[in-house]
DNA sequence: TCTACATTAAGGGTATTTCTTAAACTTGTT
DNA sequence: AACAAGTTTAAGAAATACCCTTAATGTAGA
């Protein structure tokens, strides 16, 4: 299956799969089609999924008392996303994942992972890989939020993202950058004026 | 040691060390005791060490362009702190690490935690968990940091570390909520007349 | 132990950033 | 074509930074 082989390649940059791992990383990852709009996580419902995303791209995120959202998280081809604490709690998520385009997934159940984890230790080993980057990617994400203007979270974005920041409109972008859409079209205005 | 049964005693948390892993890492880690004031890692030296804290308290920080410090974490009793990015790719770092009192530390260089990973993989296991407890601190925050209010930011600090509250600065916490000293006292007088 | 220096906390006034609201306009979707 | 979603503009309001002063508290050295 192409998606699979996606997903393996995607290990190549951890310690690559051998045949054996292969074979049961595949039966234990199931492939799903996804719509614009659909959720693979409402607020409420116990994140059952780590989801590896082989094309597309969702968003991740918590909804305040007034109603707005407040993207914690996005993610496109060859990442994975998942609420990690609604996850290995299986308590409520608080938060949403929603797709922004049709995508195509994959998807592996709690029991199933747990099975990897505890018979190939290499999933141990390449996830605790995989949440280090993140660790490190959320760090640098908080010192840019505590440290600079609006204006400069979003040109730094643009330079780390320049691909996702052509594919997902401004109120997305605005969400993500914990400023209101308005306020971002005039930084947008201020930096064309330059 | 004693400081060594503490740092056992954490492991107890996650799936806790046999007699050999526990040999093992003894051989590994180093104690060192640490002045309030004192540097673990100074920016443009790479992080040689992953800390476990024994006692005192610690916080990493960068310093913009103004010489203006953000504190992207404190680290206190049983609790990890290393700059990940710069100790996995050996490449200076651009943040600090500094103790905010006198402290006692166990540190693990690189090559020996390598060690422990390809010959143990329960530290691979071990380290993937509090990896993922950390990506989740870390989302709780981002989340917090761009849907709430500096003064909401300040309640749920006091809330979630009541103990570290009462242990350090103001300007300390206010430099962890992005927010300045003076605006902070604010906060707090805001709150007290309530 | 005492003094000197540095750190911390609080407060006031002004400047800047960012939000809120509302409306008009554009673009995308069904 | 019709509706929903995204973008822009603008004015006033709120949040927060910046700068400065004073007082209280810690800390280190003679």
């Amino acid at each position: 299956m192409q998606s699979l082989n996606q997903l393996f390649t995607h290990f190549e940059n951890y310690l690559p799969l051998d045949e054996v791992e292969k074979k049961e990383l595949s039966h234990r990852a199931v492939e799903r089609n996804i719509k614009r709009r659909q959720f693979i996580l409402q607020e409420g419902d116990v994140c059952k999924y780590f989801t590896f995303v082989i094309s597309g791209c969702f968003k991740m995120y918590g909804v305040d008392k007034n109603g707005t959202d407040h993207i914690i998280q996005f993610a496109s081809e060859n990442e994975w996303i998942a609420e990690i604490g609604s996850f290995y709690s299986n308590k409520p998520s608080r938060l949403y994942i929603e797709a922004m385009e049709p995508s195509v997934i994959l998807q592996i159940e709690r029991l199933n992972l747990f099975h990897l984890y505890s018979n190939f230790p290499k999933f141990d080993r390449n996830f605790r890989v995989i949440m280090e980057n993140k660790v490190i990617d959320l760090e640098n994400r908080i010192l840019q939020n505590i440290s600079s203007t609006a204006e400069e979270r979003y040109q730094s974005f643009l330079e780390q993202y320049p691909q996702l920041a052509n594919r997902i409109p401004n109120t997305q972008i605005a969400s993500y950058l914990g400023i209101t859409p308005e306020f971002l079209s005039k930084i947008r205005n201020n930096i064309a004026k330059k």
